[in-house]
DNA sequence: TCCGATTATAGTCAATCTGGTTATAAGGGG
DNA sequence: CCCCTTATAACCAGATTGACTATAATCGGA
């Protein structure tokens, strides 16, 4: 392909000069719920990189703080997107989405009028294996892939199909994979169960209700990377603590790490690791507010974080 | 801060404009040596992003095709820059880089006139564990960096200095840790013990020679985070694959390993895990080119990327 | 032709890690 | 005082890991 690109002449100069917008997946894990930041209902917080920003995440903080009133601790790139589709309206000019994820508690919030906490699970039903594989994968979703898997003209692409929706969703006991999370919407996107695929004018009709809550342009697709990038991260690294309050009990930040990963623990052995790792220390205090006999309360060590240096957490979710 | 952007008016909108900047690290390995793609002898393959393309990605390879005349095939991204320091020249305008990490293999490279394969220990001599700890690190690094730790005004900070240089080159037996490459980079830039850190003008003199070889610009910390990427990604990803001929022996595989990890791994173990977990298959055939009994040639499994999709492979390169 | 150098391949063994289960402790509420 | 709930400790078997040893097959020269 000719991308000389010095074939406009002089005036061509300007012509590859893009918009960048910076884009937040914002997260905070309240009693069980993962929660995402969002403007409304269903728009990720999100603004164009400025002049006067010094860096690209300081721009993103100025925007997130701005739009939500939600002020931001731990921030990580993700992905940066520039698809021909992603195009500005006047001029031709093309935009480029550099996106992060960003981990908070949600107390922070101060009350900003548009800014909304959703939890995640709204927007991916299917991701929720906490009390077993969820109803809506085994009534709607495998149903629904079977049927598209049958719908590929050739006997070959059918078995690819039906291979690709079983992998991505663990049927035939091959295992549910909780970090597959952008394929697993990818590959609904691409047999149009999620509203979000419709939209390409394709048939815009009203069909069946599909399931999760869809988002503005391509949020949910951001959204859906967020979520994969977390819950393969907290395996290794110990950023659940970002999401936790100062002092916490054992079980508490059990149930943290289950609502990330969308699946239950072992509780000694979550136990066993977490302690082992030194990731932690005993405060002294106890609590009696969790119900039954009282809990040791722990806070995070941060020491760790320069000691272990990126050496590698462990969080017991290795296999199915 | 105030980042209201509208302030300058009508005239505004283009004041946020940026220019975008693809930027390769191609990495190939030829026996043993695992090799960087750079144009002269310092200069990583990039380009603007062009109205033209259709994608990033798309963009990056005819960069580097018409620059290299090297075709690529594995690519992943790297990460988005955009510091205050990356100002294009004229009109104050903002440069953002996207930079991107490609696999191939040397023997595709056509001979184009300025491209250039180089050892990537040229530029982090103390990277190579193959053969010990290396000399530059034991006898230059590790006195510099302490000189460096004990020149902090205050006690405190000392201790701190010395704690993060030990952590990243494995100091008083903390382990060497192979991921760290980005780290230790940026510690001797912070040290001034590179020559990129004295280009600031602090002290342009001519001090005692800097170990590695330096790039142009912030290259050589772009490679430093393709090469941490990549030695993170063999370990759970069967990526190897991408540098290695149709057909190989297992040995060959192990070295090619060893040489983008930068240490040695145990024979047995080596071909355990890689047989243990299908990726290859043998071709009936044998080799005698290597030396002694005629060891069995392998192909990759290529049906395994699609069955096990990011599932999870494994190298022993575990702990030190 | 036989020996030694070199590399390939198979097998062994102990230490550790993992996932799971069971037992005991300590609160609160009827 | 009993029961329910949650916390904490101890235990066990199977899998994984790291490191080592032994045997096989080829080549090059003595």
């Amino acid at each position: 392909m000719d991308a000389k690109g010095t074939r406009k002449g002089r005036a061509g100069r300007k012509a590859n000069d893009v918009k960048a917008d910076l884009i937040a997946v914002v997260v905070a894990v309240t009693d069980g719920h993962p929660c995402v930041l969002t403007i409304g209902q269903a728009t990720l917080p999100s603004g164009p990189f400025e002049f006067d920003h010094r860096s690209l995440q300081s721009g993103l903080r100025a925007w997130v703080e701005r739009q939500t009133g939600q002020p931001l601790g731990y921030i990580e790139q993700l992905y940066t997107f520039a698809d021909r589709d992603r195009i500005g309206d006047e001029h031709q000019q093309r935009v480029i989405s550099i996106s992060y994820l960003a981990l908070t508690r949600e107390e922070y919030a101060s009350a900003s009028a548009k800014c909304c906490w959703g939890s995640w699970y709204d927007y991916f039903p299917w991701e929720d294996h906490r009390s077993g594989t969820p109803p809506v994968v085994l009534d709607i979703l495998r149903p629904r892939l079977i049927e598209w898997a049958q719908g590929a003209p050739e006997a070959e692409a059918r078995r690819e199909r039906q291979r690709r929706a079983a992998v991505a969703f663990g049927f035939d006991d091959r295992g549910w994979n909780e970090e597959l999370v952008l394929q697993r919407y990818e590959l609904l996107y691409e047999a149009a169960l999620v509203e979000e695929a419709a939209r390409g004018g394709q048939h815009a009709g009203a069909l069946a209700p599909m399931p999760g809550r869809s988002m503005v342009a391509d949020h949910r697709r951001i959204l859906a990377t967020g979520i994969a990038r977390l819950r393969s991260k907290i395996k290794y690294r110990p950023v659940v603590f970002e999401l936790m309050a100062p002092v916490f009990t054992l079980l508490q930040l059990q149930r943290t790490v289950e609502a990330l990963a969308g699946r239950l623990v072992n509780k000694p052995n979550f136990r066993r690791l977490i302690e082992q790792q030194e990731l932690v220390e005993e405060t002294g205090e106890t609590t009696t507010e969790t119900g039954g006999r009282p809990a040791k309360l722990y806070r995070f060590r941060r020491a760790i974080l320069d000691e272990t240096v990126i050496a590698g957490t462990k969080l017991p979710l290795a296999r199915g």
